[in-house]
DNA sequence: GCCGTTTTCGGCCCGACTGTTTTCAGTCG
């Protein structure tokens, strides 16, 4: 099994745990952090290029060191350094981090001083009373522990939550806080503003004239269910849901500084800080300083500004580049919601929907759409009662007759045809010519050895007749792992084919992610960007659909859902 | 461990809150 960019980075993430609780250099610490985020977020297979003989210290962050483990961990699917690393550090030390208030200083005291080596053990420690005899532990400490490891032993896989699911709890809480007074200004930042496909913990900012107020309103919300802390400035809170939230109240003129602060990332705002420091300027929550003098604060743009920055959009915050082409005036005029019009992969009752034809044309039409596409499931997809080509034949008619009643929207008459297992499509190349638009994807057999199943795309996607590779990966976030594919490969040949990639704006798919956004549009793929709606109502999944966009840095022009329903027709050659 | 037209050595982002303390280290974001 050839080793992904993602074990690479586990193995930095855990090396870093370990030299943490060995007190190593913490600058060292930071490094390997650094390395394990950068590796995450490559396009680029680290095995090819290793293979490749690529110069890898040429990637910023990664250095002589670095790259020989990289290489190292390529080859021998291992790192000699994490196996001695082992040796000194219990693996399951490590779960000890989990748990709120214990870092790294304070779990190697309690592996020297109590050879608690894992969660069970601490469990029985502190049941047992040993953990408040120790110097810097104290009953309160302990008491802690034994709420909190419960917890962290049930949720020890994932515990980000999607976007949407976000997007539901934030309404609530920040409606409920307006309720109650004493807000002036409120904003939700951290990964929520980025529009990060996940999210771990909800970061909202307030500008208020009665903090104490804001703060006691809102460790008294009724589905909270443990106060972390509570403070004049910050409060953090764990809803029944598990969810964290950390509430900050900030002075006014100091806003725009605290957005961009608890926007992050954190690597982002590691990089501003760094080209502030060059100028000798120093920024924190509150402001950019000159020494004791305050140059910015009140907005973000006044804070960028202060650093020699063009504002940057919260999506691009990651530190993939944004700085750079920020100095160079180089940022990406970002696609909007507002510029989609149309949406080109929908359902209906023909299939697994539950609306009608006319139903989504005219929800597409409320939102100010021109054009909507139905593309329903082939045969194969016999579980979503796929249509065969009689069926087909009769659908086509219908949207004939319905474009003739409707006005203000023009309905495409699509398909959303299986890609067989050998690549070959579900419908003859007769019919699928006769469609307006046609939508490839898979829906089966996802478990195939990496390199089949990209031939077997690669096939699909060399017919002329498809226009989209739907869903691209098929994942399902939290349920389901991408299958396994060359997705580089695949978007290379599409860039010659002249195939569409799909970003799929469903909040629990949302392939392609971000950096093969950003890939494709280097490549030269065009994108669409479609909601794969099975109800009329699901349309607005399209937000998603394109804060992922933005986070892969695509402007209107390299998505096709923007253009103009004439200029669409031109582009997919009908 | 990384990085550098001010540096190949000496830097490396910054502040709030908590608990255990009597002035602060550790943790967290």
């Amino acid at each position: 099994m050839p080793v992904t960019n993602e074990d690479i980075a586990k193995i930095f993430d855990q090396i870093a745990d370990i030299l943490e609780i060995k007190g190593d250099n913490p600058y060292r610490v930071r490094a390997y952090r650094n390395a394990a985020r950068i590796v995450g977020g490559l396009t680029q297979d680290l095995c090819e290029l290793v293979e490749r003989g690529e110069d890898l210290t040429k990637i910023p962050g990664i250095g002589d060191a670095l790259a020989k483990k990289i290489v190292e961990i390529v080859k021998t699917g291992s790192l000699r350094k994490l196996e001695e690393l082992k040796k000194d550090i219990p693996p399951g030390l490590l779960d000890l981090l989990k748990i709120p208030g214990l870092g790294p200083k304070k779990v190697r005291a309690l592996y020297e001083k109590l050879g608690i080596e894992n969660l069970e053990q601490l469990k029985q420690a502190a049941q047992e009373g040993k953990i408040r005899a120790l110097e810097g532990f104290g009953a309160r400490t302990e008491h802690k522990i034994l709420e909190e490891i419960d917890r962290v032993k049930k949720a020890k896989s994932e515990s980000r939550i999607l976007l949407s699911h976000a997007e539901k709890i934030a309404g609530h809480l920040v409606e409920y806080l307006k309720s109650g007074g004493g807000i002036r200004e409120i904003q939700v930042a951290g990964s929520f503003r980025r529009r990060k496909e996940t999210v771990g913990d909800l970061d909202i900012l307030v500008i208020s004239d009665n903090p104490a107020l804001v703060m006691d309103n809102f460790v008294a919300y009724d589905v909270v269910d443990e106060v972390l802390m509570k403070g004049e400035t910050r409060s953090s809170v764990v809803l029944k849901s598990g969810v964290q939230v950390d509430l900050r109240v900030v002075p006014e003129d100091s806003y725009g500084a605290a957005l961009q602060y608890f926007t992050g990332s954190k690597a982002h705002n590691i990089a501003v800080r760094k080209i502030a420091q060059k100028e000798g300027l120093k920024i924190n929550e509150y402001g950019v300083f000159r020494g004791e003098e305050k140059i910015a604060g009140a907005t973000e743009e006044e804070v960028y500004a202060a650093v020699g920055l063009p504002w940057i959009p919260p999506e691009l915050r990651e530190d993939r580049g944004e700085i750079e082409a920020a100095l160079e005036g180089r940022l990406p005029n970002l696609i909007e919601l507002r510029h989609i019009r149309g949406d080109l992969h929908t359902h209906t009752n023909w299939t697994d929907g539950h609306n009608t034809v006319e139903e989504m044309a005219l929800a597409a039409k409320s939102l100010g759409y021109e054009y909507i596409a139905i593309t329903d499931h082939s045969k194969h997809t016999t579980i979503a009662g796929g249509l065969d080509e009689a069926k087909f034949r009769e659908q086509i008619e219908q949207i004939r007759r319905i474009n003739e009643k409707i006005d203000g929207i023009r309905i495409l008459s699509g398909v959303e045809v299986d890609i067989l297992e050998d690549g070959s499509l579900d419908l003859p190349d007769e019919l699928l010519a006769e469609f307006d638009i046609v939508v490839a994807a898979v829906h089966y057999k996802f478990d195939l050895p990496r390199d089949r199943q990209t031939q077997r795309i690669i096939r699909a996607i060399r017919n002329p007749n498809v226009d989209i590779l739907a869903h691209p990966t098929g994942r399902l976030i939290g349920e389901r792992k991408p299958y396994e594919v060359d997705l580089e490969e695949i978007i290379k040949v599409a860039a010659r084919t002249g195939t569409v990639m799909e970003l799929n704006a469903n909040p629990q798919r949302l392939d392609l992610t971000d950096i093969y956004c950003k890939f494709a549009k280097e490549m030269g793929v065009r994108i669409a960007i479609s909601t794969d709606a099975h109800t009329a109502d699901s349309l607005n999944y399209m937000r998603f659909g394109i804060g992922q966009a933005r986070r892969g840095w695509l402007e209107p022009d390299d998505v096709i859902n923007t253009l103009p329903l004439d200029k669409l027709l031109k582009f997919l050659h009908r």
